[in-house]
DNA sequence: GACCAGGCACATC
DNA sequence: GATGTGCATGGT
């Protein structure tokens, strides 16, 4: 067997391993497009539990719409995002967000959904504030685009079972499941959030590999090569 | 009290 | 180009 059909299949493997152990995750179901994105900035570096006091806040102030959050004053954004930390940088970062939805798409989510996925990878790359893993969170959660979202865990658990080097560039290891899975928006959704969830539970900076369904297992070509 | 959480931009060498 | 640092709250 070739090594990129290996590596599919060590991909697939996993995501069996991590559904059969963890079972749906159901991320961002409820939330409109517009609070999945918001959500997207909030949560970069930060727990997810944060975040949701955060959201529960603006939507209290009823700051959960392109319109109301653009014209609140950068304070008040920075007050109702607090407990989701770096309040100061996020708020920047959400009133750029918001800068190109409204100027370049009429502060609707659907009509930004309309660009195709390149170009509209580009320009969410473009804004200040926003790097590969918010934009991709971006643009699969919240746009249904066909892209697979790297972050820190996915990274993790790749490169201590020996898929991936740890520090090879985030392209690279998008480009792998991009080749390997082909572009199948509800199978990224769920696979990052059982990578997110094995993360949390198990391959942590200090790991504790005892009862992770991922334990001991090797990637086929090392299997091959007696590694 | 240290460590960690669904990053990113910018300064410096 | 690589490496370091600031940003900040809240849970474990």
């Amino acid at each position: 067997m070739t090594p990129k059909k290996d590596l599919a299949n060590d991909l697939i493997y996993i995501y069996e391993r991590l559904f059969a152990f963890f079972g749906p995750q159901h991320w961002w179901p409820g939330g409109t497009p517009f609070e999945v994105a918001v959500g997207a900035i909030l949560t970069q570096n930060t727990n997810w539990g944060n975040v949701e006091r955060a959201i529960g806040n603006l939507k209290a102030a009823g700051g959960l719409s392109a319109g109301r959050l653009r014209d609140m004053p950068d304070d008040e954004v920075a007050a109702l995002i607090r407990p989701a930390g770096y309040f100061n940088v996020k708020t920047r970062r959400l009133k750029a967000f918001l800068r190109l939805l409204v100027e370049g798409h009429g502060g609707s989510m659907a009509k930004m959904k309309r660009l195709e996925l390149t170009a509209l990878r580009q320009e969410l790359l473009s804004v200040n504030g926003i790097g590969p893993e918010t934009a991709d969170s971006i643009l699969l959660y919240a746009l249904d685009k066909p892209v697979f979202v790297i972050d820190a865990y996915t990274k993790r658990v790749l490169s201590r079972h020996g898929v991936m080097g740890h520090d090879e560039p985030y392209e690279a290891f998008q480009g792998l499941f991009h080749r390997s899975l082909g572009r199948d928006v509800a199978l990224f959704n769920e696979y990052h959030a059982l990578f997110v969830a094995v993360g949390k539970d198990f391959c942590k900076p200090r790991p504790r590999c005892g009862g992770c369904p991922l334990e001991g297992w090797r990637p086929a070509r090392c299997q091959k090569a007696g590694r």
